[in-house]
DNA sequence: ATTACTAGCTGTCGAGTAA
DNA sequence: TTTACTCGACAGCTAGTAA
């Protein structure tokens, strides 16, 4: 086990006794609270509360003084960041995932992937079919994104993906694919769909639905569609 | 002790595990991941990475599916909601009157931050290059806040800062500082630095930037001036 | 009334290891 | 490689009680 002596994270159990005190508000000029009462508050006992306080002002995170008639309590600096960190954190995270969730937008360009009829007149159809739940157009829509885009898009390969095994007819082999469901500018559904290749090149997205995608949103190369991209789980 | 069982809350340690995974990008899609980087990022064993998934399904917060090179998972709906939960409930307490974000407005003093000429020249010059990318000029813009802008001030010292450590010549010493990249009259970057005092007057404010500020918005003692302040992050 | 100690219980941890 | 079990060790818990 790899610990270094200058991460020391606060202990969770000590983190939510601090948020507690912040909730009952300990953070301007401090509160007057009994053990008993914060007991109350945690669901603890009135020791575990006494303890939470103690290893709390060992930790510099609290300062308080005591009397017989209950404890003053004000969180410190050093406390406020330790709150301040997580919710730093949790809003990047949150609020970034809620408000454009795995939305992608590419430009339409002129397709090279020549796997196009046999994608949908093979193997790969059944598939797609049981797998997808539509039977595909016999194309791919290609999408272009630009570098912006591509952090996200490294980020949707590490989703859980449904995988379409290869098959070889008489003529050549075609290589597996994996997949997932996504809805093209926020109408129609479809996959995208990724060549089970050794390298690929991450800004070049193949979009297959039931429908013909360019005649359906009369789109030309250079339009701009967005994609949104959900975990088949 | 008087527990209810309608109010389980989730234990401390696991919401933070929950947390690592929603750090880690569980939220969207779902992540690829094995107990055992899971629980480096916890700092924590195998084993008890293992558990704590184990029991965050129990609990509903995340789904899962094993397999023998790792597992998927997926912050459930119940999961989000519970970290929300926390999110919005310390926005409520840490952001109190959050109107106008984070600008500081001040009025232009004379200085007297002797360290000015070693802040640019010794060893925090280099350190201001790298860690936030400009070449000081030569000296700190000072800025006098009223009573008003206090509490906002107060709040700044809660963000994440960028840490300047101390360095000496053979005259003297000079202290560690923290500083936060800002924006001045909304044109010119630059940063607010704060020298780690052990006691320091929160209404005043110290700011660098690579240009002469006072030449070039033509500033004269008392004038105001805004700063925009953001997080490093 | 308080805080907080000691003692003993319970639950969490991590090494070893099976599948 | 994985995940996840058992089990000994100990951290954190509560009850009792002193100050």
């Amino acid at each position: 086990m790899h610990r270094k002596d200058t991460d020391k994270r606060i202990k969770p159990f000590l983190w939510f006794t601090l948020f507690e005190l912040l909730k009952l508000g300990a953070s301007f000029g401090g509160i007057k609270i009994s053990t008993t009462e914060l007991s109350h508050s945690l669901r603890c006992s009135q020791q575990s509360a006494s303890r939470h306080l103690k290893l709390l002002h060992d930790s510099g995170l609290i300062s308080k003084s005591v009397s017989s008639e209950g404890s003053i309590v004000k969180i410190t600096e050093k406390g406020l960041r330790a709150l301040n960190e997580v919710y730093f954190d949790l809003g990047k995270l949150l609020e970034e995932g809620e408000a454009e969730k795995f939305i992608l937008e590419g430009e339409v360009f002129s397709g090279f992937f020549e796997g196009a009829y046999y994608l949908c007149q093979g193997d790969y159809r059944d598939q797609i079919l049981e797998k997808l739940g539509f039977d595909p157009y016999p194309g791919t829509l290609n999408l272009k994104l630009n570098e912006s885009e591509l952090e996200k898009r490294r980020r949707v390969e590490l989703m859980p993906a449904i995988y379409l095994r290869g098959f070889k007819d008489e003529e050549r082999a075609f290589g597996s694919a994996h997949c997932y469901p996504v809805v093209i500018n926020e109408e129609v559904e479809g996959a995208l769909i990724v060549a089970e290749r050794t390298t690929y090149d991450l800004s070049v997205m193949e979009i297959i639905s039931p429908v013909y995608l360019r005649g359906h949103f009369g789109l030309e190369d250079g339009d701009r569609v967005k994609v949104s991209i959900s975990s088949p789980i």
